[in-house]
DNA sequence: GCAATAGTTAAGCAAGTGCTTAACCGAACC
DNA sequence: GGTTCGGTTAAGCACTTGCTTAACTATTGC
């Protein structure tokens, strides 16, 4: 998931059907490669379970999926929690240990 | 950024560092492959903003930055914003067009 | 001083990625 | 019924990645 959002290309199509869905030559458009290139880059997203899409008649709608990129969004959130709350035990530790200011003993 | 978050390894490498600063050899300990193949891994990483090290005496201590973190967390929180806001502009578009149930006219 | 420790750097290689071209298939349009 | 439109698929190719080995440097402990 994080390797399918690793390509630049592919990060601006998230971008664009993170604004509403879209067809594959819509998708395809205002990227400078061919539609065949686009068409693989969205089995990459597809497989990535980032975005899912559904063809009626000859056209293909692609939307991204919410929880795939929720679940992203929480890995992130993960780390960065355990980082704060380890700074969290830092600060009490070094309150425990180091009274409010260098006066050592309380008169 | 997405790039460098993209390998397994690193991952491990930033899930192992968001518990608390390490050495080089520390962070490689629980990793099958050669010193020399984390040292390359922990360039992408610091490149990509993600890690800062410093060395001091021989061993070098790895950190995770909160800041990159943030970005990385920050991109995704705004496509899911953008995502939600249509699907918040849908809602409004069928409630003022489609009004509660399909009473169309109250009694 | 000498050996062990901690890390760095370069060369090389197999596998993976991001394209292109080209041939193709099934609607939709005339 | 043929053509255009929207997309799919396969083959091929340059470039990048993720390793390894091997030779090297700078501390540290005895």
């Amino acid at each position: 998931m994080f390797q399918a959002l690793a390509d630049p290309t592919r990060r601006a199509m998230v971008e664009r059907l993170s604004r509403g869905p879209s067809s594959v030559s819509e998708l395809a458009q205002p990227l400078d490669m061919t539609l065949s290139a686009v068409v693989q880059h969205l089995a990459v997203l597809e497989t990535s379970g980032l975005v899912r899409s559904e063809k009626v008649g000859r056209v293909r709608t692609c939307r991204v999926e919410r929880a795939a990129l929720q679940r992203a969004g929480n890995w992130i959130g993960a780390r960065r929690e355990s980082w704060e709350r380890r700074l969290d035990r830092l600060g009490e530790f070094l309150e425990r240990h180091e009274p409010p200011t260098k006066k050592r003993s309380r008169p």
